[in-house]
DNA sequence: GTCTATACTAAGATAGAC
DNA sequence: GTCTATCTTAGTATAGAC
């Protein structure tokens, strides 16, 4: 019911949480303009129009809003690839999947640092935002499973090897495709010796 | 002759060199304890028993220390990838090239950050200490043409694999060899491919 | 929740005596 | 070349009024 003491609560918290996503938006924003590192406190509040220590009512500290970052960037990583309506064909699902991973990375630079690399010092994020980086893993393991590469070593390179191309890409190609535009070719060829190996 | 001006300016700049030499050694000591981001001016100068504003009269400013740091690395690496003896083989002596950059770059983690990284914001190697790290692409480049890797998107491909496999060595499991111990099986698929894509 | 004011810390860099 | 002293800037974080 309208006006009563449990409705307003609801109301309360929905704008809080609003004014706090509007906040990691604006944080992300401002790590594309001036790099993770970039991103103060005093120039995200300068963004979303308060002042520094207003931010305290909706992180802890620093670190938290890390946190709040990295899981949101994840929850968007992960909505883009269940999105996904992938082929039957194995091999093609897991090409498709991994296309669609680096895409997002290619579409939003700036969440590679804090999601995939251990640039900030101290940071480690929160169980809770761990689990979210895990099942995204998770998925691309098991089409990985389904495409033929089973070897846990063979896992590991692939991985490995989509990581430095996208890094490749990123730190010295950003916008273009000179690394990235072989994802396809590599795909195969990791699978077939995969298949190669697993019927010797 | 002793005691003429020439031989005491040596003098004096050979003790300046080694001084310099001597700071730039604990700047990469302090780097392995802290990381890169932790080397301070302050830090550094307690490391070598100065006044943090002492180190002025070695460096004009931080980023002078950081590319001082950067030729020294790149020097070091070239050093021991020079002496190596590379067997006849251009593929055993690919295999041996590479293992040897990987190896130098797990004996000296803090290396990587500066040397293969772009991790410290707005800093650029001067035009001297970036063509030693040119140089070493080059040998790597040169090893990988005579192995049979001619094509230059199989080059991209090929130093991004590698580069990729060190950095998960490197942020997941320093000291042991998940990753790399699939360097030698890994450079031969790539060789394969590249000669079965070259004689189609 | 937001503000002003401020504490605290730490960094790079400069001035000038010795 | 090295020191003491200081400047300047910038960051996170807290106290307390409104």
């Amino acid at each position: 019911m309208i006006g009563t003491p449990e409705a307003a609560q609801t109301k309360v918290q929905q704008r809080r949480e609003e004014r706090t996503s509007e906040i990691v938006a604006a944080a992300w924003a401002l790590a594309r303009e001036e790099g993770i590192a970039g991103v103060s406190l005093h120039g995200l509040a300068r963004k979303v129009g308060m002042r520094q220590p207003s931010l305290y009512s909706y992180f802890d500290s620093k670190h938290a809003l890390y946190d709040a970052m990295f899981a949101d960037g994840n929850r968007r990583l992960l909505a883009r690839l269940d999105a996904l309506d992938l082929p039957d064909d194995p091999r093609e699902a897991l090409k498709v999947h991994t296309r669609e991973f680096v895409q997002f990375s290619l579409d939003h630079p700036e969440t590679n640092p804090l999601l995939f690399q251990r640039t900030i010092p101290g940071f480690e994020p929160s169980a809770g935002s761990y689990a979210l980086a895990q099942q995204m893993l998770a998925d691309s393991v098991r089409l990985m499973h389904e495409a033929g590469i089973t070897d846990p070593g063979d896992v590991d390179c692939s991985i490995a090897m989509i990581a430095g191309l996208l890094a490749a890409q990123l730190s010295n190609d950003p916008g273009g495709d000179r690394w990235v535009r072989h994802l396809d070719r590599l795909v195969d060829l990791f699978v077939d010796d995969a298949l190669a190996r697993s019927t010797r």
